[in-house]
RNA sequence: GCGCCCGUAGCUCAGCUGGAUAGAGCAUCGGCCUUCUAAGCCGAGGGUCGCAGGUUCGAGUCCUGCCGGGCGCGCCA
């Protein structure tokens, strides 16, 4: 519809320029836009008031001699020039009665498009330290960033969704530490456990696991064990000196192979575990990415190696430092640290620069909000390898906030305090939890009542949306139990019986469902859809409440159960999108 | 102090990237179930779009400065 509207006005100014009733080629493109009030018609365009001034023209003027320009179209019932110099088009009722059988014939594919075809776009979400399970921070990141990845997808683009898995570094060492020292109580040693370790329940299952395979092959005295090591906090020292020396003792004592092995086991736990989370919340990848693979492979060595090659290094306080100052960061960072160890910073750079020599038109990287600062130094890396930095973008998603008793939660990985991903999912649905965390935008924080999302679930707007499907098949069979027969081809000839108000609207927005699913991907807001499908079901009660579908005319019951079925098939479209379940019957309402 | 995000109805948020009279859900009040599921529908009240300037035919939307809230500013990841 739109296109074909595109197309008349161009037409219509192409007349105008070419007898010169109009200065030079456009300025801008013509753009076609739905109206907010459907009292200026179906579609408006602002041409004659952004080209009223470059015309020197008066913009009503112009639109009334653009407008007379304006080849026939059988899908145009009237064309108005309104308000400071608007072209609002009124639609023929034919034109959205059509919607019907695009819709029915494309099915599954209605709204989806082909014009992302030539791009492919790599999506890196979650990639949460393996250090623990997931929580209701990471649920928010998870259901964003599969959002958006089926929502591009859906305009063609070619999509690799892919996990990030930080298995090197010191916080994973800090968790072997934990592992080792939970396994070393469990052999019976006697021991005060680290205030910066990880205190977490599934600390103490992974060294059974531990313990249950290796017995106490790994065991030493907790006084060898802490033997040199300064105290921690409590007791007047330094938390971090502890748990590094801690860190130290574990790899002296134990040897490589054993430390890794103490250290594999908690990553493999976690790393399984967080997949299965994910699994079971429709979240799933092409490729689980290793930091350490970057490590062994040599990619770390070969992007410092390039960026020294392109001189943008240099030694300072025995550290190896990136001068990411020349391309708008605040500060230098360092790469190589004194120790010679490489920073996680090192890595990334790495594992960016492998994802643009991979070949992907676009890369979209999906983080906390508190890594904001951390995007000027990766663009910076990017620019200095001399890849192109607007192939990156960054999604922030801000903060999910728990609420309960109507209190703010306190999250932390390491106090082991924190509601997990899996809790949240187990208490309010996956269904719900899927569209709660993309009704708003991602730079939105977003307050989550457990206590309203546990005890009253029959507010949650995705109920809503899923009871429009439900209602729909619920007709169908009851059409069956009536012995009603269906004719679809008879429903599709009759769609001119659909006149009502509430059909003419029910028309209108299923016809803006391919227009909001391309507006989603573009901008990455999958709330867009999700407000979308609320309308549409809104749109469907109300016209359920005004009209009875199974009525006796046959051709008018064809027609009606052709527009529903239509209305069925855009819900379950755009649900399925965002990893919501279509249901055909709504489980029975729990008393409570 | 510097940087990023947010500020719209009592509450939680949309506002289609600068368009016409600022919308929805909760909550409040008033209606609708012998008829396809009432997890539904219809109606009412509720606004200085944080404040002050600026840009133009037009600003909730763009630019500047304040005010308030969140998050960052490591040789941690």
């Amino acid at each position: 519809m739109k296109q074909h509207l595109e197309h008349l006005l161009g037409n219509a100014l192409a007349g105008l320029h070419s007898t010169g009733a109009l200065p030079g080629p456009l300025a801008s493109p013509v753009t076609i836009e739905r109206t907010r009030d459907r009292a200026h018609g179906d579609f408006a365009c602002n041409i004659a008031l952004t080209l009223a001034k470059s015309a020197r023209r008066k913009p009503r003027e112009l639109a009334e001699q653009i407008v007379a320009a304006l080849p026939a179209s059988d899908q145009v019932a009237k064309v108005e020039v309104a308000g400071p110099g608007f072209i609002n088009f009124f639609l023929t009722p034919a034109a959205f009665q059509n919607v019907v059988n695009e819709v029915l014939a494309a099915g599954a594919n209605y709204g989806r498009s082909t014009r992302g075809a030539a791009q492919s776009i790599q999506v890196e979400f979650v990639s949460a330290n393996p250090t623990g399970p997931l929580h209701v921070g990471h649920g928010r990141g998870a259901a964003y960033g599969a959002a958006v990845a089926d929502l591009l997808e859906a305009i063609g683009h070619p999509v690799h969704r892919e996990y990030y898995v930080n298995d090197a570094g010191r916080q994973m060492d800090i968790l072997a530490a934990s592992v080792w020292l939970r396994y070393l109580e469990l052999c019976g040693e006697t021991l005060v456990f680290p205030i910066n370790g990880y205190k977490g329940d599934y600390v103490w299952d992974i060294a059974a696991d531990l313990h249950r395979a290796n017995a106490d092959t790994f065991r030493y005295p907790a006084a060898t064990v802490f033997d040199g090591v300064p105290p921690d906090e409590p007791a007047g020292g330094d938390k971090e000196a502890h748990i590094d020396a801690l860190i130290e003792r574990a790899k002296q004592l134990l040897s490589v192979t054993d430390y890794r092995t103490v250290f594999d086991q908690g990553l493999n736990v976690i790393l399984d575990d967080i997949r299965k989370d994910l699994a079971e919340f429709g979240v799933t990848y092409q490729q689980w990415y290793s930091e350490r693979s970057l490590t062994e492979s040599g990619a770390v060595d070969r992007a410092i190696e390039r960026l020294r090659g392109s001189g943008h290094l240099y030694e300072k306080d025995g550290a190896l430092w990136f001068r990411s100052t020349d391309y708008g960061d605040e500060k230098d960072r360092v790469v190589v640290r004194d120790n010679g160890q490489k920073t996680y910073f090192a890595s990334d750079i790495a594992y960016h620069m492998d994802k643009l020599e991979r070949g992907y038109a676009r890369v979209i990287d999906i983080w906390g909000a508190d890594h904001h600062g951390y995007v000027p130094r990766v663009k910076a890396a990017l620019a200095a390898l001399g890849d192109d930095p607007a192939k990156l973008d960054v999604l922030l998603v801000q903060f999910a906030i728990l609420y309960k008793d109507g209190e703010r939660m306190q999250m932390s990985t390491r106090s082991g305090e924190f509601v997990t991903l899996r809790e949240l999912r187990h208490e309010v649905g996956n269904d719900a939890a899927r569209f709660f965390y993309v009704l708003r935008k991602c730079e939105q924080h977003l307050d989550f009542d457990l206590d309203l999302a546990k005890s009253q679930s029959n507010d949650n707007p995705v109920y809503y949306i899923q009871y429009a499907h439900a209602r729909v098949c619920s007709v169908l069979r009851q059409l069956d139990e009536k012995g009603l027969p269906r004719d679809a081809a008879a429903g599709a000839a009759n769609l001119g019986r659909l006149t009502e108000t509430h059909e003419q609207a029910l028309l209108y927005t299923l016809s803006r469902y391919p227009e909001v699913l391309e507006a989603a991907a573009l901008s990455h807001e999958p709330h867009q859809l999700a407000h979308y499908l609320r309308e549409l079901a809104n749109d469907f009660h109300a016209y359920y409440n005004a009209h009875q579908f199974l009525v006796d005319d046959a051709a008018l019951r064809d027609a009606r159960l052709n527009l529903i079925l239509a209305v069925r098939q855009a819900l379950a479209n755009g649900l399925q999108l965002l990893g919501v379940s279509a249901p055909d019957a709504m489980a029975e309402k729990s008393a409570t």
